[in-house]
DNA sequence: GGGACGATCGAT
DNA sequence: TCGATCGTCCCC
């Protein structure tokens, strides 16, 4: 008998309530969740990007730049800010900090745990090289939900999940974490932020 | 109303 | 390395 019709349990709305590179930090290892009509697909964070407010060249809200697109930003954290990017693509952030410091982390890679062929299939790839029953690669994995494009569009990610509550909605983050040991995580300089001046080469990138 | 550009991806 | 493709934002 079904106790609650969630696949797996959100984490509680605190759990998100860290300073901004540690929240990075904590979300490598935590499933992300999304369950929708298609079906339920989910995976396992492996690489993030921290956006660190005002003072960061390169985040959307820099200098306070405060607009219908960055508003979720300015709210509480352990929200979904989602927006479209190159006329074709949407990418994925968990809001951080508290409110009035908008800031975000970008989720840029994911390993796939649930509905990879439902995965697949948003990808616009051939079920056969990904069916459950044979063992992914890790190029499969890299086509399927490696990069920010990739894994919104895997997960059924768009701009209709703008502002969902991450600890209270269908797409989610489960408390199941797979615990990443924290002498893994690797560090380095944030992707294609060329135009953030000094920012550019702050060690925000996180990954296993 | 117009134009420049982008936290990307995939093909070459 | 380059083209696709269009919402967002700033400027006029």
């Amino acid at each position: 008998m079904l106790l609650k019709d969630k696949v797996g349990r959100a984490v509680d709305a605190a759990f998100f309530d860290k300073p901004t590179l540690e929240l990075s930090k904590a979300l490598l290892g935590m499933e992300l969740i999304h369950e929708t009509n298609e079906g339920v697909t989910s995976g396992i964070i492996t690489e993030v990007e921290a956006y660190c407010g005002v003072a960061d060249k390169g985040c959307h809200s820099y200098g306070g730049r405060r607009t219908k697109r960055t508003e979720v930003m300015f709210g509480p954290p352990g929200y979904a800010y989602v927006y479209f990017i190159y006329g074709m693509y949407y990418c994925f952030n968990v809001v951080s900090g508290e409110v009035g410091s908008p800031e975000a982390i970008l989720v840029r890679a994911l390993k796939p745990i649930q509905g990879i062929p439902l995965m697949a299939r948003r990808r616009g790839m051939n079920i056969g090289e990904t069916d459950s029953t044979r063992r992914l690669t890790n190029l499969h994995i890299n086509k399927l939900t490696g990069g920010p494009g990739r894994l919104a569009q895997a997960m059924g990610i768009t701009k209709e999940q703008y502002g969902w509550n991450l600890s209270d909605s269908s797409l989610y983050i489960g408390s199941g974490s797979h615990a990443i040991n924290p002498k893994r995580i690797v560090t380095g300089p944030r992707i294609n932020i060329d135009y953030a001046e000094e920012a550019k080469d702050y060690p925000w990138r996180f990954w296993v």
